[in-house]
DNA sequence: GTAATCACG
DNA sequence: ACGTACGTGATTACT
């Protein structure tokens, strides 16, 4: 193999990171995040490439040959901001401490200087990688050469590789086009003027044609459209005075030889002070890490097998143990399972040959149930999925640890979970992504085509479960989660993974229908609001429907959002009185949702056993609720008449009844059993209406008095005050003064005194904890309150009382479920549990099993927790879920 | 990819 | 003076 250059573009990289990375200082106040993001992206990058070179280039503060052009024609250059300018020296500083060759050379910009080193390395015979967030490098790319540009997706930062080829496949144009490309449509970033008028598509299209400018110039007559024939002719000058701007200077004496860049350790100890000083502790682990990660180790102890009796002889090794990481990887279908037995032995089972996907499940399925092994794994729920097909039916049984629920237990704000950030912050140990090692590539044929990379990827895999398990638990001891782990979230996979195999059936037919329904009134409604808006336009854009409401029509509204005008459906309803066509609008909106989201949306999700399998997410909020996803059928419509029809097309099996049941108020309930408020305690004890005795309690008038108005206040403020009351979101939900509502708030509290004092209390204790908790120990962190500004800090004493709530009453959820699942189970029932949808479940149940299966959802719901206000379930049942509930 | 909207608890 | 109800996921338009 040939060795390999990365050459860095160290101004566009820290530019990007800079807007790219939240900002950040250290505790001197030094603004740190461009140098963070630079340096992040800087290491993963070295991870991914292992370069034997590396350089970085800078442009210098004096203004280059290509710049002085530029100034002359416009004679303005952009400013960077004090915040970024002050982060260059010491990433300089840092990448010197790194030993890492910083190129300047005065007269030309940084891409020159990377242009001439990636021109002279690649006729040196290497292969050439340049890291920057400057599409201009593309021009650079060829065969040998590949433009890595990086960028942000859901927070993390990955790169986009350009060959030669891949510039063509992107832009239709060859890396040379890419100069004529900026020459005529400009590049505002990179302060290239390009010819007015002509964008990406006009000038994507003249290359494509013509080649160069040059060409194009001499059969500009030839263009067909007038336009654009017209403002070649006019501005050509501006089209050469780009390509002199946009064209990267090749051929520069630099005085720096490739020598100069040859990679020594980076990991020097200079390095590791500045870093320190920057209070960057995650990149300092990577220094750690060095000395963790083995390579040589790696080689040794990881190992595939595809041969019969080795599968046999790992296996019972594996089954002799005390304790095994293990991890079934494929995507569809099972490409083998992952063992890591010991520090000495982890090694990756092919389906192969004898080796059959049924062979390994049945030796993984019978680990599972092997009393006395501890087996970690990271996302147990979807490897039990693997055994969908089986005969396999096992429960949850003490010894099985999930190192991805482990993980969201810890931290259950982040928004994903991966083994490489649990081996970064568990053991220290820098992993590659799967996305990083293997891009887009099937993990079917990521084993046959990298197959050594694939090795080290799924024993990693298998590995990092297996040694964080304890690093994991520990923490989780020590913040008195364990009993929350053990007794809820782990038994609770197993619940969750028989629901999302069982499904629920959706009658294709009716729900086509259903569909075929809302069709012909959304037309009806489509010419209605055409005629009275004197007009055709897509009422489904915000935009052109704020144009005609509120320009056209004059309508009174005016702006609400940062992009024009809000046609939210509050703000329609209170046009739709006087305007007919409004409420036309309305109507439309609800119906088109309908059809998209429900009617269309969840057709494509009926399977050939014609059940829509969803799948329950167990790490994804903050609060510890599940989410559904895939479709969500945690959001199936119910509020309006024509919404919850679509729930006749949820139906129980064949002979079958649906039986729901829901709690009944739990947060309520919740917030009257941990504030002990006496007065709302006893207030439940009284069995009546709850909002009705709020709103006679509050609004002191006799229980017999309350009228209907009075009851919808006092419900409104009992959801507001479990959100984490404000006055104005109170104002806002009863469309009543903020003065009003704030009296509305003082009098409840003033009734009862209990709650005040315990939400105060979630308040203080999150801003001394930087955390709040549930009756269960679930924790929930709270950074607003430490970090952020006035109004994050709002935000987090809403978060601070709403979380112990939400947060308690999904706990108490999760364990009522497990306890029906368990029951329905045991007792042998053909009964199903099939859905949870937050404050409810549903179970699908055989009509000689309805009343035992009530009495159980009633028990093992009222059952779940024991509190000072009694917790009650309503059960239903019915032949569809619209009946049910 | 983000913003707006709206479905649920 | 600001600009907020808590927690989700899916669709659409648009940059």
């Amino acid at each position: 193999m040939s060795e390999k250059i990365v050459l860095v573009d160290g101004h566009s990289m820290m530019n990007r990171a800079f807007y790219g990375v939240p900002p950040l200082t250290n505790s001197k106040g030094l603004h740190t995040n461009a140098i963070f993001g630079f340096l992040n992206i800087l290491l993963s990058v070295l991870d991914n490439e292992k370069p034997q070179y590396l350089m970085v280039a800078f442009d210098l503060k004096a203004p280059t040959f290509r710049h002085r052009i530029y100034e002359a024609y416009k004679g303005t250059r952009k400013a960077m901001p004090d915040e970024l300018r002050e982060q260059i020296p010491v990433i300089k500083d840092v990448l010197s401490a790194m030993q890492i060759p910083i190129m300047t050379y005065e007269g030309f910009e940084a891409d020159d200087i990377l242009g001439t080193m990636a021109k002279r390395a690649e006729a040196a015979g290497l292969e050439v990688c340049i890291l920057s967030g400057d599409r201009d490098l593309l021009q650079l790319a060829t065969e040998k050469t590949k433009i890595k540009l990086p960028h942000t997706k859901g927070g993390k930062t990955e790169t986009e590789d350009f060959f030669a080829a891949d510039v063509l496949a992107k832009y239709q144009v060859s890396p040379a086009g890419i100069i004529e490309l900026k020459a005529l449509m400009g590049d505002s970033s990179d302060n290239i003027p390009g010819v007015p008028k002509v964008g990406e598509k006009t000038a994507t299209e003249l290359v494509k044609t013509y080649g160069c400018i040059e060409n194009l110039k001499l059969h500009i007559e030839e263009i067909s459209k007038k336009s654009i024939r017209e403002t070649l002719t006019e501005n050509f000058d501006m089209a050469e005075l780009s390509k002199v701007l946009a064209t990267i200077n090749t051929a520069v004496e630099l005085p720096y030889s490739l020598e100069d860049g040859r990679v020594d350790t980076i990991f020097t100890k200079e390095a590791y002070d500045l870093l320190k000083q920057l209070e960057f502790k995650n990149i300092l682990s990577r220094f750690d890490a060095e000395s963790v990660r083995d390579e040589h180790k790696e080689a040794e102890t990881f190992r595939y097998i595809d041969d019969f009796s080795e599968t046999e002889a790992i296996f019972e090794r594996a089954a002799k143990s005390s304790e095994i990481g293990a991890q079934l990887v494929g995507d569809d279908s099972l490409v083998g399972i992952a063992l890591s037995i010991s520090d000495d032995e982890t090694a990756f089972v092919k389906v192969e040959g004898f080796v059959t996907e049924g062979y390994i499940l049945d030796k993984f399925s019978a680990l599972l149930q092997m009393q006395g092994l501890t087996i970690s794994m990271f996302g147990l729920k979807k490897q039990l999925h693997f055994l969908d097909g089986s005969d396999f039916d096992g429960d949850y049984r003490d010894g099985l640890f999930d190192t991805l629920v482990m993980s969201y237990l810890l931290n259950p704000l982040k928004s994903d979970y991966s083994a490489e950030d649990v081996a970064q912050e568990s053991l220290g140990l820098s992993l590659q992504s799967r996305k990083q090692l293997f891009d887009k590539l099937s993990l079917d044929d990521a084993v046959s085509q990298k197959a050594d990379l694939f090795l080290s990827y799924a024993c990693y895999q298998a590995y990092v479960s297996r040694k964080a398990r304890t690093v994991l638990l520990e923490k989780i001891k020590e913040l008195g989660m364990q009993d929350l782990l053990m007794n809820i979230e782990l038994p609770l996979i197993f619940t969750l993974w028989r629901m999302e195999r069982e499904g629920i059936i959706v009658k294709k037919e009716d729900l086509a229908a259903y569909g075929e329904k809302l069709s012909h009134r959304i037309s009806e409604l489509e010419d209605a609001i055409y005629e009275g808006a004197g007009e055709k336009f897509n009422i489904n854009s915000p935009k052109q429907l704020g144009e005609i409401l509120f320009e056209k029509m004059k309508l009174p509204g005016g702006k609400k959002t940062k992009t024009g005008y809000s046609t939210a459906a509050d703000v329609l309803e209170k046009l739709a009185a006087d305007v007919p066509f409004v409420a036309d609008i309305l109507e439309y909106r609800g119906l088109a949702k309908l059809k998209s989201t429900y009617a269309d949306g969840l057709a494509g999700f009926i399977r050939e056993d014609g059940r829509i399998h969803s799948t329950f997410h167990q790490t994804i909020t903050a609060t510890g609720r599940l989410s559904s996803a895939d479709p969500n059928l945690q959001n199936i419509p119910i509020r309006t008449e024509i919404g919850r029809q679509l729930r006749r097309v949820f139906v129980p099996k064949e002979g079958y009844l649906f039986v729901d049941a829901d709690y009944s108020q739990i947060e309520l309930r919740l917030l009257a059993s941990m504030s002990e408020d006496e007065k709302l305690i006893e207030a439940y004890g009284q069995e009546q209406d709850i909002h009705r005795i709020t709103a006679s309690q509050v609004f002191k008038v006799p229980f017999e008095e309350v009228t209907p108005q009075l009851r919808r206040n006092a419900k409104a403020v009992n959801f507001g005050i479990v959100y984490g009351i404000s006055s104005f979101g109170l104002s806002q939900d009863l469309s009543i003064g903020k003065k009003e509502a704030q009296q509305y708030i003082e009098n409840y509290f003033l009734t009862y005194p209990g709650v005040k004092a315990f939400l105060d209390r979630l308040v203080s204790n999150a801003k001394k904890n930087g955390y709040v908790e549930t009756m269960y120990g679930r924790r929930r962190p709270v950074p607003e309150l430490s970090g952020g500004n006035f109004m994050q800090k709002q935000f987090g004493e809403r978060v601070a009382m709403n979380a112990p709530i939400q947060g308690t009453a999904a706990d108490i959820m999760k364990i009522a479920m497990i306890a029906v699942d368990r029951r329905i189970r045991w007792e042998g029932l053909k009964s199903r549990l099939l859905l949870q949808v937050h404050d409810e479940l549903l179970i699908e149940t055989a009509p000689d099993e309805l009343e035992t299966v009530k009495s159980i959802l009633r028990e093992e719901m009222s059952g779940a927790a024991r509190l000072p206000v009694r917790l009650e379930a309503d059960v239903q049942s019915g032949p569809t879920w619209y009946e049910a509930h």
